[in-house]
DNA sequence: GTCAGTGCAAATAATTTGCAGTCTT
DNA sequence: AAGACTGCAAATTATTTGCACTGAC
């Protein structure tokens, strides 16, 4: 028990990336609510990439009774003013991030479990606003998949790992 | 109407895939049924990187009344086997993908809309296995984020952009 | 004072599950 | 024949919406 995983991000950061919200909302007309705050620092806090469901539990320690609805509004709106973002999942559950630098994502395949990296040979790439035809690019979301080391044991069915057909 | 896009792989693409899902099936242990291999034939031949539920319609067209539970099993089961691949989203929706070489997607933010590409600078980008402790790399997922020509005209609210605070 | 934002309850997706029957191997 | 897989219906989970009210500006 006393798991060692350390799913919260150092109060110094929150600290100032809180600050920082609240100065960016200010900015761009959105009000300052409790809510929006409880949300924006409950997920700043949280490193793990949560839920909307995992940051409604959490918005809930410091004030009970909030209801889902507000939270996925407020997730919702910080996400559409780029304050927050939505991070690329496969399992079809949409999960947050406050850290908006530039980093990649490693993703046990297994448990979901998603960790933040930064991969050197990554951190230089960029796709050039024209390279693309007809599309403006933003951002830059990069993944890396496969498990591990707590599930990477676990055995599953027939003969898992690299085994992909490839074709074409 | 009569839309231009080619939301359909070229057939004989299909036809060779499918050829190689079958044996690949039969290795695997799968069952080769007609439902299942309409599924596979259906995700073949959509480059659009269909929901499940799209996935669903195309099935049905021929076979009519096929429930949704059996094409999410199978596009469960297919997934797990690694003959085919969901891709990340950031909308809480799955979506799944039968090309399983090395490409990557470009996604419009606003409509969702998701093609292939390969960028030059990310086709060489390996992530060499030891390189992270204690998690067995086997995949990477590059999305390109951004707006479609389309899309990118349509204004939305107070001043969108790259406006993002960048904090830390 | 105004209207963006909240709370609540109910609606709508999206996905999963249990179970009995069927078809592939 | 055995059990993997399907069909159907119901259950769960995730997310959204309508509406009246409230509190931030």
């Amino acid at each position: 028990m006393n798991r060692v995983t350390s799913r919260s991000r150092p109060a110094v950061h929150v600290a100032r990336w809180c600050t920082a919200f609240e100065r960016a909302c200010r900015v761009r007309g959105l009000r300052r609510t409790p809510q929006r705050l409880a949300v924006y620092r409950a997920l700043a806090e949280d490193v793990s990439h949560p839920t909307a469901d995992a940051v409604l539990s959490r918005v809930r320690e410091t004030m009970p009774g909030v209801p889902p609805a507000s939270v996925y509004r407020i997730l919702d709106s910080l996400e559409r003013e780029g304050l927050i973002r939505r991070v690329g999942t496969t399992d079809g559950i949409a999960r947050y991030d406050a850290n908006l630098t530039r980093h990649q994502h490693v993703v046990c395949r297994r448990c979901g479990r998603m960790t933040d990296l930064q991969v050197p040979a990554l951190a230089s790439v960029r796709v050039a606003p024209r390279t693309i035809p007809g599309f403006v690019v933003e951002e830059l979301d990069v993944r890396i998949l496969g498990r591990c080391v707590r599930c990477a044991s676990g055995r599953s069915r027939r003969g898992r790992g690299r085994t992909h057909v490839v074709n074409e």
